[in-house]
DNA sequence: GTCTATATCCCGATAGAC
DNA sequence: GTCTATCGGGATATAGAC
């Protein structure tokens, strides 16, 4: 059969991507050479542009197998079982956890994709449809989030997911620089005043204290 | 006299920083070649290397006589005439401005910043320093301003710096990405709600109406 | 301190054998 | 489709004249 072919060049491929996203990740891409890619993969830099024209094409073959959909994956695993406070810090520790490995680039990768995007417009083209996606996802796990705790969110479904997506970023980007500036207890009490949760009450349903700082030491 | 000399030297370093900064800003750090820089500054590259030594030791020099302290600027011009939220709209509109050359470049030029620090402790260093300048100085602004208009943060004035920044720095890299997807009433209303300006009493004396879309159509 | 010239290296991409 | 070999270009950094 043809089939072995077709196997070894589907394989050769599949080498190739998952070879890139990792090195990518962590080197950079501008640091990454064709042939750096193609040697983890077990080949040579031949076999990268018989399959994808240039390294760009590599890297937007790379974007178009990949779920930026970090954050909605999040929002979606999210158990129904515990308190809803308790819910957003599961996600807030999840997103921010250095240790984990995929967490742990993902905001180095997010940023570099960002940046490329800033001068890159076919870069931005991919990001932008991704970027879309999720936020349409988020902002459907939001809306029900949000009336089934009976928070009172800053802004309609749409709009609360960019702004929780926001802060999650910007919290994570300020973490990875200054740990110690970004303690588990803000970063939830920060999500809690976007989507409206209510805090005043000493001992409310929320299972979150008014005042002080108690909870996920980490 | 000898001060020709001196001269000609200070001002060779101080051109050669200042076209740095221009360079690096809009084409990126690893896209700007040396010889780029002296060129740019009327100068040939052994000129860079003879006051900086490498590509690496001009970047720090121009961390060195860097403000980052974009948002800590802003903090401090806003003026005292507007009504609260109209503060906090201008704030956001001044750093969200894209046609500004010196705020359009800005969230680039720190993203940029922020993935070397991910990948070179010795740019992480400096962006730490500068950083927690930044957070000290804000956070005090915040602190006087939240007291003087009567809003009920989120957290004290550390964390409550921490947690305004990460949402601009968040939104601003959201709307340079998808600008419809973050309208200004957006980013208003995230922001009110994590200093806790009251909103929601139909007239009330911050200058901010409850529900509808209506200031700063940009 | 600054310039010119150059050493040295590495990258992206192509050509041609298999 | 994959490999080997190589071209052409551009980068950092150094050497030496002035």
């Amino acid at each position: 059969m043809a089939r072995t072919q077709q196997e070894r060049k589907a394989e050769t491929r599949a080498r190739l991507l998952a070879a890139a996203a990792d090195l990518f990740a962590d080197q950079g891409i501008d640091a990454v050479s064709v042939d750096a890619v193609a040697e983890a993969a077990g080949r040579t830099s031949g076999a990268v542009y018989a399959h994808f024209g240039s390294k760009q094409g590599l890297l937007l073959a790379l974007l178009d197998s990949w779920k930026d959909s970090v954050l909605a994956v999040l929002l979606a695993e999210v158990a129904v079982s515990d308190s809803p406070a308790g819910q957003l810090a599961a996600v807030w520790s999840n997103l921010s956890d250095t240790s984990d490995e995929a967490s742990g680039r993902w905001p180095v990768l997010e940023q570099e994709l960002w940046l490329r995007a800033a001068r890159d417009p076919e870069v931005a083209d991919v990001l932008r449809v991704r970027n879309a996606e999720a936020l349409r996802f988020s902002a459907r796990q939001l809306d029900g989030w949000t009336s089934a705790v009976g928070a009172r969110p800053t802004a309609a479904p749409d709009g609360l997911a960019v702004l929780v997506k926001a802060l999650l970023t910007g919290l994570a980007l300020q973490k990875r620089l200054t740990p110690e500036t970004v303690p588990d207890d803000l970063a939830l009490r920060g999500i809690v005043a976007l989507v409206g949760l209510p805090t005043d009450t000493a001992d409310s349903p929320t299972g979150m204290s008014p005042v002080s700082t108690d909870r996920t030491t980490d």
